[in-house]
DNA sequence: ATAGATGCAAAGGCTTTGCGCCATT
DNA sequence: AATGGCGCAAAGCCTTTGCATCTAT
């Protein structure tokens, strides 16, 4: 079958070769930010032929696509997510590892008004919080 | 001459030798985000005995003691500041990798909002805008 | 004399790339 | 036959580290 990333792969007129078609549907099936390595890792249970190159071009190809979008955490690697047409940020539970996506129209305005304010315009922007859950008592 | 960042290193009581003596004074004069080869460079100008592996290991020790602090502005190396009480975040200009720092205190209020609803306690975040200046027209 | 800092070069982690082979058109 | 993708291994970039030497107490 022909998995979501595969679809959007073709319409943007990428050839889609059985390897590419492999790592589409691993990172169709991803719902957390897979490295690299991790993406690999998946794609040989599939098909075991696939290697690491192959994936790293694979990856920097949907990227430049805008299929998928390279998420820095922090950590020293590139990590993945499916692009999508609403910004978001990170929330990383340091304790587990667990990524929280969240997202804020009122974040967003604030960040458009600073920029302005010190006379630019945004053309890219991250952010990243880092957290610990709340203990009981703290929970609103 | 003592420099400011080599006294509050002795503060913290750190050994200070020859070679993090010079680092301090280049972390001092620095108004910028050098990464380590450039604070190698810089510190080569003042004693050109001093190799990049000692540069290294001075700026985790300065990052450890927290008097400097990482910056990872996403181009792949580590650029460094001096440790500030406040907390801010930058600008980065994508014409000219100008960096302009920028605090606000509505913006951390939000941020510890956002976490607190997400059942989080922030153990730290970041923050990076990516902007081109206004044109003349658009200057608030 | 001892403990720690330094220089040098080797190695480590992530990523890219040269090259010959293979597949598809 | 020609174009481009693939696997493998080598290399590249930033950073860390093992080891012998040097420094300062």
């Amino acid at each position: 079958m022909t998995s979501r990333l595969e679809a959007l792969c073709m319409e943007k007129g990428l050839k889609m070769t059985g390897q590419r078609r492999v790592i589409s549907q691993v990172l169709s099936e991803a719902d957390d930010h897979p490295d690299v390595e991790e993406v690999h890792r998946r794609a040989v249970r599939i098909d075991p032929r696939i290697s690491i190159a192959t994936v790293y071009r694979t990856m920097r190809l949907l990227e430049d696509a805008q299929v998928i979008e390279r998420v820095d955490l922090g950590d020293g690697r590139a990590r993945y997510e499916e692009a999508t047409a609403d910004h978001h940020h990170h929330l990383i539970d340091t304790r587990t590892g667990r990524i929280i996506e969240f997202a804020s129209p009122e974040l967003e305005a604030m960040k458009e008004r600073i920029a302005r304010e010190l006379g630019y315009k945004i053309v890219g922007h991250r952010l990243e919080i880092y957290g610990v859950p709340l203990d009981e008592e703290e929970r609103p």
